[in-house]
DNA sequence: GCTATAAGATAGTCCTACTATCCATCCTTG
DNA sequence: CAAGGATGGATAGTAGGACTATCTTATAGC
């Protein structure tokens, strides 16, 4: 395959091909001539893991790069790949975050495994700014999210398991990520549009 | 109050209250004379609001000056100035979205008003797409979600209406949609991973 | 051999959100 | 009351991000 081949299975243009390329988002293809160069099936799993990043996620290109050095890098396990996939798409902080008192009530209620994570200083940074703002966060609502988000966990990493690349594995997370996101945004919004109509409905 | 009064008042700088000045989403001051314009209380709020809508909530301009414009129509009531106000934050359709079969099972488990809004079409659109990429949503999940999302609603509506001014209390609503769809994300991030280690952990 | 095209490199474009400069006033201070 | 510095308003410039268009060189196929 070549590049223009590269470009209609994917749907991505030359021009931003050659552009990712540049940018070492994407590796060069084997190279059979100065002026000629062959991609594959790994090309086209990159550019659909590139554009969905950028499209259906809205991460960055200097986002993109370093999960594709951390795709690239044979040291880290795939567990640990799709945890750093998750960081980046959830925006939780490079640097570990003390922990908020609510949270190592929750680790024991859920018996959840007691380790450090990205997911854990987003937790702890998210509860420390809600409080620094003014919104106070009880310990009720937690508990109560995060039996749902257990159950949530439960189902959706089948999936991300199945995938065969760790090109897809990542968009599988990223995707789902977002996807649950959104799902869950919308609740609290249909939520507080219920809550406000009740309230204010009738004037 | 001055400009660079204004400016020491916000943190925002002059230069900037002149380009909002510009795009038309903060109002002019009361003009003393052709080269000195007084500003009140109502500028300082606004001012709050664009750089909070700016840097916590992520809004573009174009999208801060269509809020602005529902603020100052006093034919817009309060309730529906919220409502619009979330549909921004969220990134709601701008068209109905058909029932999905999950939602009018909720809003009776809920005893949440059957009403169309944005929040609505949002979450009807986000269970269609999810279906389209092939994740199943339980009911379950959804309603062990939108249980917890009842109770923070409950609690946060309180402080918006305490808000006195329409600037404010759109702020209030849009910080608080933010971080509470933060908060839950954070926390099935965490599931996530604690899901994960259990299962790959020993590999 | 000749021409169309691929690869690769360089420079230009578009968008967004500011920021810096300019200018005509006007207020204040000595 | 004159001088200097600030103010409000207008115009143009800048920075970052993500491409996109152009150019060059070298081949591939006729």
């Amino acid at each position: 395959m070549q590049l223009r081949e590269l470009s209609a299975a994917t749907g991505v243009s030359a021009a931003s091909i050659k552009f990712y390329l540049r940018e070492g988002l994407l590796p060069r293809g084997d190279e059979v001539h100065p002026t000629r160069a062959e991609y594959g099936s790994r090309h086209v799993d990159r550019l659909n893991l590139i554009s969905g990043l950028r499209s259906v996620v809205g991460l960055r290109i200097d986002q993109i790069r370093a999960l594709v050095g951390i795709i690239e890098d044979p040291d880290v396990s795939r567990l640990e790949l799709l945890g750093r996939t998750q960081a980046m798409v959830v925006g939780a902080p490079a640097e570990a975050v003390p922990d908020h008192p609510l949270v190592t009530g929750l680790l024991s209620v859920q018996d959840w495994p007691d380790a450090p994570s990205d997911a854990r200083a987003l937790l702890n940074k998210t509860l420390r700014e809600m409080e620094a703002m003014g919104l106070s966060v009880s310990a009720d609502v937690v508990l109560g999210y995060a039996r749902a988000a257990d159950q949530v966990a439960r189902q959706d990493l089948g999936a991300v398991l199945d995938e065969q690349s760790r090109d897809r594995a990542v968009l599988a997370v990223a995707v789902g990520v977002r996807a649950y996101s959104r799902l869950l945004l919308s609740l609290v919004a249909l939520a507080q549009a219920s809550q406000s109509i009740r309230r204010l409905g009738g004037e």
